[in-house]
DNA sequence: TGCTACCAGTGGTATGCACCACTCTCTTGC
DNA sequence: GCAAGAGAGTGGTGCATACCACTGGTAGCA
């Protein structure tokens, strides 16, 4: 019975799966303590260290952490704060003792251009959610920001929520069990198309900073295509590279 | 005695650090083969299963990679990847076509601007070894890249290779063990500065895009600070952002 | 000569056990 | 009433064992 290639899968990489779907789905919440690793190994019949090594997997994944003594726990979605950091605007602004809101542009479907349907994977003119936001620092306004997602991906995604101060990431996550798991980024410096220009207040010889990028969940589909310009003189990006934890 | 705090630290990670210092000393080179889990364990007397854990903490910190049925090898460093793909030059160049060269402006010590030794955790005027290049793409210069390293840190570093074409990680690596393990990096687009507009031969109203790196060893010890402008035309940066490697 | 089949060695998975340090609760004793 | 201490439960470390899938070489056959 070799031939069977249902669930080649390792047993500790099912357990993993099972858990992260059971953290995607919602069943399991944020904070949210998981079972012992003596109890799971328990009842469902495997070993304590087969339990401890799905355990490792969620805890590289960013899906939990385990603390000595007190047990494991579902963790707070890393990618998204990675994005978020890595955009930092919201902490830059608080920081520097400034407000930080948003204004939306434009929220509805629309036909997919060239270059996102290419990022995206998915036919030019195919629909598209379409989320265009002003970043506002004290009012000011600082960047803006075009984010597209496949029709198909999230059906009535912009009637769900007040995307002025709601997150778009955890829409995605409590109510369509999509977790961004991977972006690529790119970025460079240029002048402003004279549209963003006006949307931004500056000259067509500001400096600004460009940025797109292109977010996967775990399964390698494209989520999200988004296009941003930034004000030069407002905005900085921090970006920390890493090797593991351990010391 | 309980009260020694000596080697409080478990087995599985000392033997991975005595692995780590030998890759790191030049004992154990690139690509070369570990011993196997089996023999580790039987050699130095642990189990394999502690071995297997130790290799782990190699793989994790990018030191290591294992290749079923095969064994362990050293790997290729990895954040010098990271950090080269980040600013991926010289593959950028190559794909569309150009010849990737470098000009060494300045090679030499100097004293540290209150910005580098804040960066470097040394004290202001404390001596640096200074690395001035400009990166050309077909003998056209399109960035600027200053690079200061404690002078205590590696004696007579400048004298060691030519950085026209060597790499600085790598004589940082081979003749002084000092392996870089993590970076923050700061970037945003502004307008060039007189200097860096005339080397570059750009005009003031150009955009660019500056970058700074701190860069620190696995003892989050400060190693190298970089400041860096890239001309906003022909330079875009990629990111990256992952959880894991696993399904 | 050239292919196949085998085999020894390797990492990958899985089980089971033992002991430790840590955290929290609940009891005991002042 | 409150503090010290016992105890149960948790993750962390380390051990021994077994079998699997994969790799590379080699011996043997055509």
């Amino acid at each position: 019975m070799t031939s069977i290639a249902a669930d080649q899968q390792p047993l500790y990489q099912r357990i993993a799966n099972d858990f992260a779907a059971r953290i995607a789905s919602g069943a399991l919440k944020i904070g949210e303590r998981l079972p012992s690793e003596r109890q799971m190994a328990e009842d469902l019949g495997y070993s304590r260290m087969t339990a401890r090594q799905a355990l490792k997997v969620l805890e590289r994944r960013g899906l939990v952490e385990t603390r000595t003594g007190r047990g494991a726990f579902v963790a707070h979605p890393q990618i998204e704060q990675q994005l978020s950091t890595l955009s930092g605007f919201t902490e830059d602004m608080q920081r520097g003792g400034r407000v930080a809101s948003s204004i939306v542009l434009d929220a509805g479907v629309g036909a997919a251009d060239l270059e996102a349907a290419n990022a995206l994977g998915i036919a030019e003119h195919a629909p598209v959610h379409r989320l265009v936001r002003v970043r506002l620092a004290d009012a000011e306004p600082v960047g803006l920001e075009r984010t597209e997602i496949p029709a198909a991906l999230a059906p009535k995604l912009l009637d769900r929520a007040d995307f002025t101060t709601d997150s778009l990431y955890r829409v995605l996550r409590e109510d369509y069990g999509i977790y961004p798991s991977e972006a690529e980024q790119r970025l460079w410096s240029a002048h402003p198309d004279a549209s963003s220009a006006a949307a931004l207040g500056i000259s067509m010889q500001s400096s600004v900073l460009v940025l797109t990028r292109r977010t996967l969940d775990a399964t390698r589909r494209p989520i999200e295509y988004v296009r941003s310009v930034y004000r030069g003189d407002c905005f900085v990006m921090r970006v920390n590279l890493t090797l593991g934890k351990d010391a």
